[in-house]
DNA sequence: ACCTGAACACCGTTCAAGT
DNA sequence: ACCTGAACACCGTTCAAGT
């Protein structure tokens, strides 16, 4: 209402505004969530953000939607893949860390890029490379295929916890008391040393072991 | 506008409806997530599904925010808690199963589930009962709190891959076509009849042996 | 071709008022 | 004590119009 809320740029700068485009649109919509969380993730604030009309971005995306699944295929194709010339099992670790890693990197938009299916092109050659590397590894067919979903399980549920546990989820509004936990759950007080997330990387590493040792993949040779 | 808009029973029944509670509320809640989704959840639709005003719902609950707490603890609590008589292994597959049947119960409102911290009263009674097993077990402390995350991991992992598998997860609006999958994904598409549903189980139970036998849970006398 | 601004049909939540 | 209805500050998206 007030002349503040005004943009000026118009008289200061008359044309000075790179155009927009897909790649422009996309990078600001991954810093305005990475500020803002999802919920502070809207069209409108993107365009206050690109220094245009919100509708204008609905000329290079026919919706949100479709914002957000650009993005996904962005972050995912982020992911560094590792050399097809190390072996199978440090490929696979590559892949799991390499994963992570990008989650960690984009704590907010993780969640709605795990629960995403990764059927796009993009999404697929991710998907593939995991699966290249167990086939490679010598496992047949259907137990390739079975320990490929195992394998994305622990992946998937492994980067939201980890991102949860460092306090970007949402939490309980009612939380129980860190004396009634001691009290009443001992056990799970207890174990809080093991859970900070200086202990992430050992506790994932674990894991990571117990899933490739029982699928035969940490052999005498190792 | 339209008098097709009003609400009738101010007339037709003065005084038949039974008064709003957190019980009344919360159930209504979870109907309507699972009918409409979570894009549909809304105070307003809630209170036409309640016959009342949405701001009567306020008087019990401070927010939105607040309902969706209520549920995620009425949900934990639903899961059955296998008889402590039974041994280790058998509680851990009964308290695993027990959680993925009530994801599978209520698909739309899991990933919300899964993503909260279980720090209320009700979830961290729910964590204990693992931790519990854990130690019964015979893993020492430190065994016992990293395998419970793993463990976790691979429960939050497997009950969300497994919603989406059932087509409730939102997928890329520009999906590879299944043509396109044969030809340039031969191993993807190869594993596929590996993926189907009714292939859940078993690769769950894989899964979880892997992990259970890697912790010397699954010793001789299994 | 690209962008704008008003408008529509929704949200969650606050607040003063009703019984 | 419990519920209402108007109001506020937001949403995503459509559409006709501007350059």
């Amino acid at each position: 209402m007030t002349a503040s809320t005004k943009k000026m740029p118009s008289k200061a700068s008359p044309t000075r505004r790179e155009p927009l485009s897909h790649e422009r649109i996309e990078l600001a919509a991954l810093v305005l969530i990475d500020m803002e969380g999802l919920e502070g993730f809207s069209v409108r604030k993107l365009g206050e953000m690109l220094g245009c009309e919100a509708m204008s971005i609905y000329h290079h995306f026919h919706s949100k939607a479709h914002i957000i699944d650009a993005l996904v295929d962005r972050l995912v194709s982020r992911v560094s893949i590792p050399s097809h010339d190390l072996d199978s099992v440090k490929r696979i670790r590559g892949l799991a860390n390499g994963w992570r890693n990008m989650a960690r990197q984009n704590p907010r938009f993780f969640p709605v890029l795990s629960l995403h299916r990764l059927n796009s092109e993009v999404g697929v050659t991710f998907l593939n490379e995991i699966m290249l590397t167990f086939r490679a590894a010598g496992l047949e067919r259907e137990r390739a295929a079975r320990l490929f979903r195992v394998m994305n399980y622990y992946l998937m549920g492994a980067a939201l916890d980890e991102i949860s546990g460092y306090a970007k989820g949402p939490s309980s509004l009612n939380p129980i008391s860190d004396g009634d936990l001691a009290l009443k759950f001992p056990d799970i007080a207890d174990a809080g040393e093991f859970f900070a997330p200086e202990q992430f990387d050992q506790t994932f590493e674990l894991g990571l072991d117990l899933l490739m040792e029982g699928a035969g993949l940490l052999g005498p040779a190792q």
